[in-house]
DNA sequence: ACCTGAACACCGTTCAAGT
DNA sequence: ACCTGAACACCGTTCAAGT
């Protein structure tokens, strides 16, 4: 049946089964071939619409970057990595499979530099030398897609008991699955707080002076 | 010319090849097939020696992970991140290809059990109680992963022109491929240092008797 | 313009066969 | 015990053909 009066596929409706089948299945599960399928198309077709396998990781990623909020700068630097480093946290756990694609290649996607930029202009708004807003935005990201892509807690054996003899200081509350999700949360938001606290006096070392060179220098 | 005298291949030598592989063309490259070209052998022989791929690969996150350093915990906690978190960083980086693999199943594989063992104590040791050295472990690593796997400034086109007109705030020294390695360095001991710093009050505002109590439930 | 069937060059893995 | 050839069920991608 080729070529239908309305077309049976949208590069909406393709990137949007790519991510369901991430979620259900796996990164691993995600074939060109099964994507077709659960599209009830073959696989040729999807390549009207996009170029490549990568291309259709992209725009999955994508989506998932747009969910980020980057507002927060609004009411200060440290309100604005709060807000941008717990809505990225919170759109990659709630896609676990997928998070490892959204970590790839983040330099050339459109969303990703949107995102950035706005991050970088929120930081430097706010009195960070350029360079500074640099480094602390990598940091922030650090967290995230660490904690996004290998969550601590998970992945440990569910049979607790392996693991009594030869490690006995991981015989620990984070070795039972139940409380897993729950510190990985922790974890995150202890680090974040960490590193927010630990750079706020750097911030407020920089005198007024000097803030405000960084912020003529910054644009 | 099955079965020759002395074996042509090795579990070791499989593995280093794999690395080699990984390093010079990417994980992309590292198929059975191509591993075994590289090794003048054919793909269905190192079935002999390895289960799977995936255990081969394991071979090479072990491999790497070994080259971390958990010793500083002697000189207190403080010191044992910053020795563990470098050295983690480093081996990371060392072979920035391969960096995924090691940040993938970390859970079952037996160096990183040794090594996630080994920290848990050096903290536990240091009058953090357990729950809190969980999450300390889980921060540094998610840093180290992070860095390691999602270099910030790394992945920007070549051509910074382009960025120039859409994303003003991006338009910085972090754009300039020459700097990326420098940057993402000074990124990562920036993370490091804010977390630590962030860190200290909380191991501060355990009194001794909390930090005897942890440290007696700790084992 | 959009979908299909068939083909190409790849995969990981298995297994009987050789020594 | 260790290596091989051949096979199986998969891949991503291309392309002529159909409407």
């Amino acid at each position: 049946m080729p070529r239908p009066k309305s077309p049976l596929l949208s590069r909406e409706r393709i990137r949007d089964a790519a991510l369901e089948l991430i979620d259900a299945e796996g990164i691993g599960a995600l074939s060109m071939r099964n994507l077709a399928l659960r599209l009830d198309v073959k696989a040729a077709s999807l390549y009207s619409h996009y170029p490549n396998k990568d291309a259709v990781l992209d725009a999955v990623a994508n989506l998932l970057t747009r969910q980020v909020d980057t507002s927060g700068f609004e009411r200060g630097w440290r309100a604005g990595l709060e807000t941008w480093g717990r809505s990225y946290h919170a759109a990659l756990r709630g896609h676990p499979n997928a998070a490892p694609v959204v970590a790839a290649g983040t330099g050339r996607r459109e969303d990703f530099l949107a995102m950035a930029d706005a991050v970088h202009g929120g930081l430097v708004g706010d009195g960070w030398p350029p360079r500074y807003a640099t480094m602390i935005a990598a940091s922030v990201k650090y967290l995230v897609i660490g904690a996004a892509t290998t969550p601590f807690a998970s992945g440990f054996a569910d049979d607790t008991r392996v693991y009594f003899e030869r490690y006995p200081n991981l015989v620990q509350a984070h070795l039972i699955p139940a409380h897993a999700e729950e510190i990985d949360s922790d974890s995150f938001e202890l680090a974040l707080a960490g590193l927010l606290a630990g750079l706020e006096p750097l911030h407020a070392s920089l005198t007024a002076g000097e803030r405000r060179g960084a912020r003529e220098a910054g644009r």
